[in-house]
DNA sequence: TAATAAACTTGCATTTTGCAAGTTTAAATA
DNA sequence: TATTTAAACTTGCAAAATGCAAGTTTATTA
């Protein structure tokens, strides 16, 4: 059985950097999976809180996106919601990893 | 004498990830670096032509960023430029090499 | 010297993001 | 149990980024 993929609807091409891009190469998704990557975050407002200060409606359309695209899923009911990643969302950690390496290296 | 580091002007934050990503987190400036990185591309009309059809204004907007962030340059002429890759922008290899090892995985 | 094309530029529409304020309702507290 | 608190959204509008189509400039080629 081949390994399921996401859909190419709504991706510039099907470059896996375009389609990766596509997927968490907006503004927030890679920040509020590195909350939860290496922060180890897990709560709405635990992301709200982040230096980066995002904006709730942002968030909000952020967290559902992920949940949609299959990057999070979540625990506990619908007021107390505890976020965390899926395998998918896991396997980002060598692509956060590597953004860290370059950022300490070059940036503060 | 300490490292050479980018200014942290209009970041949001001084998180790595952060900074990463003010820098070259916005929709087209990885594929360009990927176009230089990967297809070894060099000239605004090789840009132009990837899969992902970039519109000119933006790519021109993009050129003119990654070389005041220090992360190309180019020689030739005005009319006749050949941009590359400078250390800095040779070191997001490792961050492209892992977001084609996700997309790879996950995507198509 | 005329045609071509590479490298931009401009104007305007659309989309995305930002900001401030509100709403809803479960959980905590009195 | 009634009230307060706060977590998780929602809404409306402003600002910024992106997209699109067309135009301009000036080396290079024919």
């Amino acid at each position: 059985m081949a390994k399921q993929k996401i859909a190419n609807t709504d991706m510039r091409s099907n470059c896996p950097v375009a389609c990766t891009l596509d997927l968490v190469g907006d503004k927030w998704s890679l920040l509020i999976i590195r909350d939860m990557l290496i922060f180890e975050k897990t709560t709405y407002n635990e992301f709200l809180n982040s230096s980066e200060k995002i904006s709730t409606n942002i968030l909000n359309d952020r967290l559902i996106m992920l949940l949609n695209k299959g990057l999070i899923t979540y625990t506990g009911t619908a007021k107390r919601k505890k976020y965390k990643l899926t395998k998918m969302g896991l396997d980002l950690k060598p692509v956060l990893e590597s953004i860290v390496g370059f950022g300490m290296k070059y940036l503060r």
